[in-house]
DNA sequence: TTCTAATCGAGACGGTACGTCCCGTCTTGCC
DNA sequence: GGCAAGACGGGACGTACCGTCTCGATTAGAA
């Protein structure tokens, strides 16, 4: 028996019922989210739910803040869609506006985010966890978008990439997550028309 | 002393003190807003501060929640600027803007706004209150300036009015209180000039 | 105005209040105790009891230690005897073993006492409380007896006073609460007999 | 490899290993003890102390309970003494009370045996178990000890056994377990001394 | 001036959730 | 089939706040 095989030995005992565990409770805890937001949520609670033992949760997590990052981040990130690649601005614009609307249209996902991002203010840590799992990977696929334009002449290359990312996404986002307006097809595509040209004209 | 003097001594006596009190904890609840986020703060910690009782407190609102909206609100409120009126949109715009994002850039006002909109959307009473209080004063100035444009033959008279009310604020908002990225006078005439175009062609 | 009055004003607010929920914690308390003993008594299970909040009871005392030390300590406090002064060592002795024997008999004191000796072992605080509540005055109301018999030349002088408590309380202790067996009146005559015997002969 | 030798691995090899990991748990479990106490000695810390698995600990034992009554019961059973039998009652007791005040003195059984006995309170199978293990041996001896002297005519045939032995062994326990007082060799004379006084007298 | 009624600071109240620890059981893969 | 490792459900620990309550002192106004 050679050492590594010795310390390997119960390194894995349980995965199964681990995996198990770990859905019941992610299952308990974005259906406590969605019924109570985030401040009302208790890990009392999605224990009880998931019929789970509240240490099974300290387990996974430190607190209940780093669960709830956790598991919108995963989420998040599994939603992620392909860049769009269509080969012209409008409808690149149009396709990633649209799937943007529809992840921001869960309303489990926006409304836990809207609190995550307010707690961020005061967490370094949780701020810079939703930046890497949530913020930037979206912004990255606007800014392939944005290039490809440029690339193809579409816009000038004095375009100011991190305004036009947020020209791409701040007008949806507020719409859908403050102002719990309409956004429907018609909305988009004249909102995909206006940031067209706000794009074409954000040069510095 | 007189009958006018005795009588106007009683109206306003108690409401001396009163007002004292009440100074002591609008002073003290911003304080802790602001070290430690609306979901950290207390209202044990705020009385503390105060050097009140909570009676004191919760004599006047009902909840911590109803107490910090409605200090939010009327500071917001009180420092709603005049809705500018320079006779050219361009001019209109950036002067909005600025103010716009001096009044965001309060670490203050930012943070907590953020954390109430994400409670709204499980309390419709606050997301009402939110709405009188903060999002529709700041709404209809936006609209001012963009019909008076209309008017004025700067914009077309088919200009979506909703959706370029969300251009001009939500690039500025997203980048203040999410990204927390810069937001200087070059940033602002940059953004000034791609909404100026984004709102041209904003026509359903 | 005086200092005094302004730092006294709110200090005896709640006195009833607070005398009618320490007694209900009181009761809830030793009912616990005498069904579950000391290490299956919970805090939690006393407060419900009580109809009361946790934190009233930790309000009160630091721990489930303290709370239970401080009382037995004041009940068994209460249920001190004055010390036998019949002018005859047979006599005082008989009262006092009698009295004691009672005190024993007691099932919720004795069973809690034994855990708390036992706990003792390894609290130095414990065992100082335990000595100065409950052991130490006993012992002095043993000692007056035989001081009073070795004034009066019914024991020598010679009499290891420590050792003559120890023969006094020890055996009914450990009848009563170790063996758990009988300790009548016809027990209590023999025990008197052979303790005074003893007493007589043990001189160093 | 032989056969034989394969078989005799097999028969006994399972048992070698058992052997070794009871002693290692039965050490651990004395270290804990020592040092914590039984209410603060835990299951988790006696298996990480003895460098083994939860599990083997409650396949030999049923629970924590369990598991230090039978440990104590069994340490404390090897450690009884022969009865003496000087032929001398003053000398008996003597070497008895020394006997007793040696394994008294032992603070690992001394302090363990009191929470037991604490436990037993509430615990009838645990009650009965430190009878048999623990009390029964030792009053035996002494009563062995009384019933030679009755036979030599050293005390008298009234003598009330039970109270007898309670007379031997109660002082002595009391200084050392409650008191945690000296129990020197000069003590032990003089108590023998009162003893054997108190004996004498202890007829019904 | 004396009375009255509101308000004050202090802090205890019942409750709920926090994050930690340990019980006794269960599961896994190695030996 | 026993082993070490350690996750499991359960439940108590002691802490922190919530929003409510009670207390006696203070404060002005009205009588």
């Amino acid at each position: 028996m050679t050492v590594e095989q010795k310390k390997g030995r119960a390194a894995t005992g349980g995965a199964v019922l681990r995996q198990r565990v770990t859905e019941a409770i992610t299952e308990a805890a974005f259906a406590e989210l969605a019924e109570a937001g985030y401040a009302r949520m208790s890990m009392e609670s999605v224990a009880r739910r998931a019929g789970v033992g509240k240490a099974a949760l300290y387990r996974r997590w430190p607190s209940k803040q780093a669960m709830v990052t956790e598991l919108i981040g995963s989420r998040v990130s599994e939603a992620l869609p392909p860049t769009p690649a269509t080969g012209a601005l409008h409808t690149d614009l149009r396709e990633l506006l649209a799937t943007f609307r529809d992840q921001l249209a869960h309303p489990l996902l926006a409304r836990i985010a809207a609190a995550l991002f307010a707690e961020a203010s005061h967490d370094g840590a949780l701020a810079e966890g939703l930046h890497t799992g949530v913020t930037a990977p979206r912004r990255e696929a606007a800014r392939t978008i944005l290039q490809d334009a440029i690339d193809r002449g579409e816009l000038p290359p004095e375009l100011d990439l991190d305004l036009g990312i947020d020209l791409l996404i701040a007008p949806l986002a507020f719409r859908v997550l403050v102002i719990q307006g309409r956004s429907d097809d018609e909305y988009l595509e004249t909102l995909t028309n206006a940031i067209e040209a706000a794009l074409k004209a954000a040069v510095r």
